[in-house]
DNA sequence: GTGACACTAGACAGATCGGTCTGTTATTGT
DNA sequence: ACAATAACAGACCGATCTGTCTAGTGTCAC
């Protein structure tokens, strides 16, 4: 709820908006809390009691990444019209995130390496991790594979290593090349429903359904 | 767990293998000083003469970690007497470092979440994946890949996806995973130069943009 | 008005950070 | 024997960390 003007925003979204760009761009842990209510413009008795602790702002952090990239690749995919550049499809979502300027890896990932196990950060991590995890496998089940496990479990690595690669390498060719692998994957993990269609042409547009 | 005998080992190795259960376990970042050389059984001052700062110890923890991995990959390699099988290998020895009971990852992807572009942190972490970049580069060449760097960046990409998936999910199989990614590429990729072996077990390999 | 509420500014506490310095002890090479 | 070296223990420094607390300001409902 803003307070006042809408074109103001709350204290509540400036102590988020700040926590985001700092801790994303330099670490949850060698960020400290002046630094965000100094870039937020916010007293620190307000950040205590708004998020209770520097964990509950980390965490709110992290959600917020989590709906971000979610909303990003559920509107991206809507692009396509069939399942399988859907599920490809995830691989252009990346690309276009890796392109942006302020690009620096996967906020869990990254949030991961400085923090203990079992802390606030694992548990946002993993229900985001399961969440495309999860995505990946209900489109390969859409696209037809006879495995969607073990495909999606094959691409959700993929997407893994090309966020690291553009994040480590400065790489932003990296979502193409995972996406060239996993073309690769797709046609020859899925093979033509349509007995008249057997033959080894991979790029057929079978509209069945 | 105090195992070391303190007479035998120099300080200089003390503070290392502190160093390096501490930085990799926890962090760079989140390990202090103090807990170092208190694990170390050493004074502050030698740290200090020793290493000259905590970057100077990080730098001499990630070569050693740099140096641990590259023999042990060039180890584990010796074990295959044909090409394919040695670039394919490099998988099998990742299986077996996701393994141990101490893995957490990349030594080098974590630190670099944690320090700031430029650092030392990056600097070392830059030649350990060119040094992998370019290992598998050469092994694909060897095993006859007609576009051995592009093999190489997909394997390595590859690579990263393993690591990082084993450690986010605490997931052992991920290297398995990698390998059959891995063994479908190359198998792809690579076509039987002996013109007798040209057997049609598998679909036409396919080249990518 | 008069609370209730949300916010700001900043002092403060206790701990820890990286790093320096003093002083002591043990083992060397000459 | 003696100087040099290397290692030890630990006080100390200034800075920074998370978190609390006091005090004051502005806005809104009633």
């Amino acid at each position: 709820m803003a307070t006042h003007t809408p074109e103001q925003l709350s204290a509540r979204e400036r102590l988020l908006n700040a926590a985001d760009e700092l801790f994303y761009d330099q670490g949850v842990h060698t960020v400290g809390i002046d630094r965000v209510i100094e870039r937020a413009g916010v007293a620190k008795a307000t950040l205590y009691s708004t998020f209770g602790s520097k964990d509950g702002l980390i965490r709110a952090y992290l959600e917020g990444r989590h709906d971000e990239r979610a909303e990003r690749i559920n509107r991206g995919l809507g692009r396509f019209d069939n399942p399988r550049d859907r599920l490809l499809g995830v691989f252009d979502v990346l690309s276009e995130s890796i392109a942006r300027p302020t690009f620096r890896g996967c906020a869990f990932i990254n949030a991961s390496a400085e923090s203990a196990p079992g802390s606030v950060v694992q548990q946002v991590s993993d229900s985001s991790r399961t969440w495309i995890h999860t995505l990946l496998t209900d489109l390969a089940r859409d696209a037809g594979a006879p495995d969607p496990d073990g495909l999606g479990a094959q691409l959700a690595m993929l997407y893994d290593g090309a966020v690291v690669t553009a994040r480590m390498d400065h790489n932003l060719q990296a979502a193409t090349i995972a996406k060239s692998v996993a073309t690769a994957l797709v046609d020859a993990a899925i093979v033509p429903t349509d007995p008249a269609d057997q033959r080894r042409s991979r790029r057929a547009p079978r509209r069945h359904r």
